[in-house]
DNA sequence: ACCTGAACACCGTTCAAGT
DNA sequence: ACCTGAACACCGTTCAAGT
């Protein structure tokens, strides 16, 4: 059950961190100091970590911030404009990690590397969010999650392009490495403990499997301590590795992946 | 704005189909009969996939089926007992597809095929329904979306096993085939156009892209046909195919996949 | 300029009462 | 046995009113 992921527990004990870096120093939570619509999303996102997606309402959120909840209505247009403000703040919270610069890194697969461990440790230190991230729909089809934003879009497809990817296969590559992060990372959190539901699984889990007869999945019930067995971030680690591969095939040979590749 | 109301399309033309397959031949909607659960799920599913899940609510349900939401009650516990069941109702229209049979099958990578198929072919028929498939937390967390159920999940080791995988590797081969059928389903379902947010974006999607300066993405907007493109079906085939080999060699080497594999 | 009180239309859910 | 009416506690959101 120990967690893989380096980087969660920034450097400090302040607890679950998390949005801080992206904060102000000012008091986060229900600190005093006027409003803006940056501390609002702050809370918001510290709020979620804490109680879950599930608990969040706009007269919580309020009470959170020592306000009644008509007053964020000066700083968010409405609730789903704050849950995707909610998103860009955790997304932005990519810009400051100083892992993640294409100037600072050697070659396209080691910033594809930088760019996933990046998106992960966000996944890890807010799992709540997280799939906000992972099913909002992002501004235009084509700007995928969980990149999401068009900064990402822009820097992925350059540093793809100056390493002699053509047009077409650096977009491919753009769309095979948003699958492979969304479906991973997804995965991942939920299973760490996510309760997407409200508070009705209070039983800790099994509840639904304790009551389905076993005995018709004999396969499953041998290979349980497998199955549980959390292997998370090694997983992670070889199926970026093989995306990455992947590409470069894709990238020696100058062209669009083509079905049997691997075969020649 | 055009309401659903009861007996949308009673029985005429099946419409968009969908949820008929697994129902029972009595009128589907808002039809006559007396409810039992199967119908109020049912019915669920096809509210949802003609006003999109944030139209699902009690009352509105009801209402569908030509009766007060408090009469749901005797159905169905909750709201989130109501979703979950919603899940497992599409998920079991898999039960029916002929084609994704075990026995019907060639070899166990022919049944991956068949399987994520399937699976995709239920993504695509309730694309409103399938964040909730991605996203909701199975029974136990080693039971993993989209599959869900330990019948599948108990039928792909199975198939696995049967095929020479050791337990180790045919785990490692459910974990990393989960992961490639959530992220390339979810992103290609978003893609087609889901509106998760309510109903905000009313004037098609671009807004935010719009209100954007777009001048600082130029990469962005250079290759925006390419990256307009739809070639989601093309990329899942050969996604899928990729896995499918990278699985072979774990087969054929009769261990866990390890990082570097390809490289020897 | 910024926040609140009161109000509106809607929720999920309970329960006594109807048929 | 099955459904409804009324009620409760809670939502998001608007707006006139307070300071």
């Amino acid at each position: 059950m120990s967690r893989p992921d380096q980087g969660a527990d920034p450097d400090s004990p302040e607890g679950r961190g998390g949005a801080a870096s992206v904060l102000p120093a000012a008091p986060a939570g229900g600190g005093r100091g006027s409003l803006d619509r940056r501390r609002v999303l702050g809370a918001a996102v510290e709020f979620i970590d804490h109680e879950g997606l599930h608990a969040l309402t706009m007269r919580r959120l309020g009470a959170y911030l020592g306000v009644e909840a008509m007053a964020l209505y000066r700083y968010v247009p409405s609730r789903e404009n704050l849950l995707d403000g909610v998103v860009e703040a955790v997304v932005d919270e990519l810009y400051g990690d100083p892992d993640v610069h294409l100037a600072a890194s050697h070659g396209w697969q080691d910033y594809l590397q930088r760019l996933a461990h990046g998106v992960r440790r966000i996944a890890l230190a807010h799992p709540e969010v997280f799939p906000l991230v992972a099913t909002r729909p992002p501004a235009a089809p084509w700007v995928r999650p969980p990149l999401r934003s068009l900064r990402w879009v822009e820097s992925f497809l350059d540093a793809l392009l100056d390493s002699g990817f053509t047009e077409a296969s650096a977009v491919a590559a753009y769309r095979a490495y948003s699958s492979f992060l969304l479906g991973h990372l997804l995965l991942e959190v939920s299973q760490k403990g996510v309760r997407i539901s409200p508070e009705d699984q209070a039983d800790g889990v099994p509840q639904a499997v304790a009551t389905t007869d076993l005995g018709e999945y004999p396969t499953v019930v041998r290979l349980e301590p497998l199955l549980s067995l959390d292997e998370s971030a090694a997983e992670f680690e070889e199926a970026l590795e093989n995306l990455l591969e992947r590409l470069e095939v894709v990238r020696r040979e100058g062209r669009t992946p083509r079905r049997g590749d691997s075969r020649s």
